[in-house]
RNA sequence: GCCGCUUUAGCUCAGGGGUAGAGCAACCGCCUUGUAAGCGGUAGGUCGUCAGUUCGAAUCCGACAAGCGGCACCA
């Protein structure tokens, strides 16, 4: 006797152990053709999936949101079967579900083409049209070998050697001819496989991630449970595409890059005056959290990055030059050393502790090739980087007042969801274990005294100390880092900083190393992506454009131009020989927050018909009463 | 760095072994204009760079560079 419980509560009663597709039939047959897997205790299984003692069991369909995994997994078999019906000799390796959809990775001498996949989509259809029933089937493990090496399928030998661990029941799932060594679940047949797929591009993948093995083709594809809901992904794509910043900062005017400059900028005057702003707010934001501003040198000798252990482990990022002298300098990938200097300047006391001392640093890393990504990823960015000298004592609490000042800066620009990263000691490091213990426990224990959820990142940190990293998500789903907290005592060591502590002693400072932004070139791009280039009125580089009906006006346009500009209001005007209609919808298309149209009536009352972006007509404002308005605006950051 | 793709006018793109084409922008006229493209004309390119095949290369082959999509690496 097995008792079924589903989700209403009500119970079914069967004499022997059930399948799941044999309750799902029992309660409609509607239900039963809609079955794609079942929920039993919890666990997602197959829809063969036998129940033999008493249970809860939910019938999962396209409906729920746990059918999406299994189509996406199903799409990424029903794939592979057609790239090996198509091309014979093709190798299989792995093929997860991932967020959107699938891929799957094989090992082929020819590459693919994107002709392929056109065909590769096809043969899909037809495998989901002959509806070919997906067998489950537990084999022994070397015999499963065995039948892999015999189809000289070297990678899947692998992974039943490396990946299912000994004792682990090894799975095969079967659809026609075709099988796969696999955990599932599946669904019942290729025919429950919703035509809402679609593969959408090609790349290499290294044979399970890394860089030292073979490179594999991946082929990437999206899937749905209804085409209604691979439109919209699709659409929301196109959306994302047009926000993406290197667009936007081309049509806006903002930067550029040149072939004889990768991985550098060229910013335009509205992007710099972007990037300035930025920097003005930071400072302001800095000053009233008690920091210095300095400056360092951007060259300096190698003996320099010997002492700080960059030239041991950070060489390959480092750009050198040599000069006549046979001197060796490296333009500096980071700021900290130049700060030690600049600490180890003259006697420190106790009572000097701790001394914020920021730096608007530009740092030069060579970035490999691919890795460059418009400013997201640059060879060249400036970082609003600052070192926190202070007493062991001290260390906590300025890591909590840097934690807060993050989190509190962020909200200025509607960033709101920001996850932490604690990454600890990498196997390329300075400094002792005990050390290492220390800083890790103090960023951790900071973050749980403030309550901020983290995730841990083991191996991860900086070869100097353990970092916390403040991770944004912008417009097209990827993850950027911004925001870095580190903890170092290593440093201080080998620049043998120290001060005068109250005893009269000598004692090490503790050294902290953030940036909240982390490189202004990446906080632009992230930025323009996340407003869409509609910059809120105190970043837009023009805060306001006066347009001139006809001619006659134009001594006007020009004279409103320059009280905006007295009244400290980023202001131009545009007084071509257009039509008003023209001229609005260019400067619409420049997302500028503010339009001003000025024609005879405005003329006669020192008025200016206010347009805001998004289209809407305030009507005639006063000039005064305009510029009191927009000031409020910029002070208020909204 | 690795795999694949791309590179033609300021921008977006078409074309293709016999020495280049559109729209928009630019410039010049006409129009003097009231809330998202007024009309006409002119000019603009050694088709990414360097080699090679060919009577002839922008087109075919190769190398390199940059960019794009991933992987690896990372702020």
């Amino acid at each position: 006797m097995v008792n079924v419980t589903l989700p209403d509560g009500s119970v079914r009663r069967f004499d022997s152990a059930v399948t799941v597709a044999e309750v799902a039939a029992s309660i409609g047959a509607g239900l039963a053709k809609a079955a794609l897997a079942g929920k039993v205790d919890g666990r997602l299984v197959d829809t063969s999936h036998r129940i033999e003692q008493d249970a809860t069991l939910a019938i999962v369909t396209a409906k729920d949101a746990e059918a999406l995994d299994l189509i996406r997994h199903d799409a990424a078999h029903v794939m592979a079967q057609a790239v090996q019906e198509l091309y014979p000799g093709t190798q299989v390796t792995i093929g997860p579900a991932i967020e959107d959809g699938f891929y799957y990775d094989f090992a082929r001498d020819t590459p693919f083409t994107p002709e392929d996949l056109a065909a590769i989509e096809k043969r899909m259809d037809e495998i989901v049209k002959r509806d070919l029933p997906i067998v489950r089937e537990v084999w022994e493990r070397e015999t499963a070998k065995k039948i892999f090496a015999g189809k000289g399928e070297d990678y899947k030998v692998q992974i039943i050697d490396d990946i299912i661990a000994p004792g682990e029941e090894l799975s095969v799932y079967r659809q026609g001819d075709w099988f796969d060594v696999c955990r599932g679940p599946h669904l019942p047949s290729t025919g429950k496989l919703p035509k809402a797929y679609k593969l959408m591009k090609l790349a290499g993948a290294y044979w399970r991630g890394d860089s030292k093995n073979p490179m594999l083709q991946r082929i990437y594809g999206t899937a749905w449970a209804k085409k209604e809901d691979l439109e919209a992904y699709l659409f929301r794509l196109e959306e994302a595409e047009k926000r993406d910043h290197r667009k936007l900062g081309q049509l806006l005017d903002l930067f550029h890059f040149q072939d004889n400059a990768p991985g550098a900028v060229f910013w335009h005057a509205k992007g710099w005056s972007l990037f300035q702003d930025l920097i003005n707010y930071m400072r302001q934001r800095q000053a009233a959290a008690g920091y210095e501003e300095v400056n360092t040198p951007d060259l300096m000798d190698r003996a320099l990055w010997e002492l700080s252990g960059h030239w041991l482990n950070y060489r390959e990022h480092m750009f050198t030059t040599q000069t006549e002298d046979e001197r060796v300098f490296a333009l500096k990938p980071m700021n900290c050393p130049g700060a030690v200097s600049m600490y180890a300047q003259g006697i420190k006391s106790y009572r000097d502790l701790p001394i914020r001392m920021a730096e608007f640093g530009k740092v030069h890393r060579y970035e490999p090739s691919g890795a460059l990504h418009g400013l997201l990823r640059v060879r060249h960015f400036t970082q609003d980087d600052a070192h926190i000298f202070c007493t062991e004592e001290q260390m906590e609490q300025e890591c909590k007042d840097v934690v807060a000042l993050i989190l509190d800066i962020y909200k200025d620009f509607g960033f709101e969801d920001v996850r932490i990263k604690l990454s600890t000691r990498p196997d390329n490091r300075i400094g002792s274990d005990a050390v290492w213990d220390k800083l890790e426990g103090a960023l951790s224990s900071a973050l749980e005294h403030m309550g901020m959820p983290y995730v841990l990142f083991p191996g991860e940190g900086a070869f100097y100390g353990p970092k916390l990293e403040f991770v944004l998500r912008d417009a097209i789903g990827r993850d950027w880092q911004c925001g870095t907290l580190q903890v170092d005592m290593n440093l201080p060591e080998r620049f043998d900083i120290s001060y005068i502590a109250a005893d009269n002693s000598h004692k090490r400072p503790v050294m902290l190393h953030r940036a909240l932004f982390g490189s202004l070139e990446r906080f632009v791009g992230i930025l323009i992506e996340h407003y869409a280039g509609n910059f809120p009125v105190w970043l837009a580089p023009v805060q306001a454009m006066v347009l001139n009906i006809s001619d006659k006006q134009a001594a006007y346009a020009t004279e409103v131009v320059a009280k905006l500009r007295a009244a400290g209001i980023r202001a131009s005007a545009d007084l071509s020989n257009n039509k008003i209609t023209y001229k609005i919808r260019e400067h619409s298309l420049q997302k500028l927050p503010y339009l001003l149209v000025v024609g005879d009536k405005e003329m006669e009352s020192w008025a200016v018909s206010v347009r805001v972006r998004g289209n809407q007509d305030l009507g005639a404002l006063n000039v005064d009463d305009f510029i009191a308005r927009v000031n409020t605006e910029i002070r208020a950051r909204n």
